[in-house]
DNA sequence: AATGCCTCCAACCGCGTGCGA
DNA sequence: ATCGCACGCGGTTGGAGGCAT
């Protein structure tokens, strides 16, 4: 069974927006608000796909858009957050004020891409066009290799990703860090019972994991930790830190500027984290040393982590430095994460 | 001036996910 | 448990405009 259109193409205009459509499409959501996108079209009289109103509004039309250049400070941070998640626009964008996970993108294509990885003959248009095309069935094969999961982590520290959310983790510890998590030096002291709860998860869905989908030792599946992470989250609670804001090396306060992003993380409906007056900042590991410089960034991976298949090592790498700087900075060597 | 190539970015497309029925 | 819908995401494309010849 084929998959429903989002709408029946025909007699919709297509291509570029006019000026009147935009007006048409502003009015109506200032009025009506946002979403309904499958109906907005007819409500609002619109001759347009639900799907091109809504990426309209939101990549163009919304009036929190930032117009204007992408600034150095701005695309510092694009380069760092994109060294650590891969083409996630949305959550990069999510950093960014005013900035959509389009324009993101398309700056990153054109821009900084070509940069971080070397410009070359071949990165022109048209021929970024053809290899694409080759490269669609490439991938086409290679999905079957493709284990689950959103993120992908290869041996060089390059993270790859795909469109589709990972909220899983399947991190394997060696059993002296395994024994600090349940003496709640890794977890902390409010995720006991998370703990427990992992335990009792970790067989079957280690057997789910098993590739050759043989039997899954129980002794080996106790010195594995499942944690569930949405990586929104995860990103939102490294706001304690302020380190994706900070300059490499920096771990002071970063003054205001974050407040806004506070507040549009917590409009996505995320677990934004925002520490009271006070708080101190949990871990000095991370802005210290994980964006003290790209190479720096990449050999912390080679060295910290040994990606065997998929899953979000990165995620539990993170989780882990958040909670106990020490205990990572002990075991990080021995750690690895597998699927 | 005409032509072809290149760059940039808005828009499109297909797929994954969450959620309610 | 299953299905369908709505939405969000990342990859890709199309075309306008700039530049070189």
């Amino acid at each position: 069974m084929g998959r429903r259109p989002c709408c029946s193409k025909e007699g919709l205009n297509r291509g570029a927006w006019s000026a009147r459509e935009d007006q048409i499409l502003v009015d109506y959501i200032n009025t009506h608000g946002e979403g309904k996108w499958r109906d907005l079209p007819r409500r609002a009289g619109l001759k347009r796909c639900g799907k091109s109103c809504r990426l309209r509004w939101l990549n163009y039309l919304r009036p929190d858009i930032k117009r204007g250049n992408i600034s150095g400070e701005e695309e510092e941070l694009i380069v760092r957050l994109h060294s650590l998640l891969g083409n996630r626009w949305s959550l990069i964008a999510g950093r960014l004020p005013g900035r959509t996970d389009n324009e993101i993108k398309n700056y990153w294509n054109t821009n900084l891409g070509k940069r971080v990885h070397g410009g070359s003959p071949g990165s022109s248009a048209a021929q970024r066009r053809h290899s694409s095309k080759q490269k669609k069935k490439k991938t086409a094969a290679e999905v079957e290799q493709q284990p689950a999961g959103g993120i992908v982590l290869h041996g060089s520290g390059v993270i790859r990703t795909k469109a589709s959310r990972c909220t899983r983790v399947f991190f394997t510890a060696p059993a002296d860090l395994h024994e600090a998590a349940g003496s709640n030096l890794l977890l902390g002291d409010q995720d006991q019972d998370d703990f427990t709860t992992c335990q009792k998860n970790i067989v079957p869905s280690a057997s789910a994991l098993r590739e050759d989908g043989g039997d899954v030792d129980v002794d080996d599946c106790f010195n594995s930790i499942l944690l569930d992470i949405n990586i929104d989250e995860l990103m939102s609670s490294t706001e304690e830190l302020d380190f994706l804001n900070s300059t490499p090396g920096a771990t002071g306060d970063q003054g205001g500027s974050n407040d806004k992003n506070r507040g549009d993380h917590q409009e996505k409906g995320s677990a934004a984290v925002v520490p009271g007056d006070g708080d101190e900042c949990m871990s000095p590991l991370l802005p210290d040393h994980l964006f003290a410089s790209d190479e720096a960034i990449l050999e912390e991976w080679r060295e910290c982590l040994h990606p065997v298949g998929s899953v979000t090592g990165l995620a539990a790498a993170m989780d882990a430095c958040l909670h106990s700087d020490q205990e990572w900075v002990e075991n990080r060597g021995n750690v690895s994460c597998e699927l």
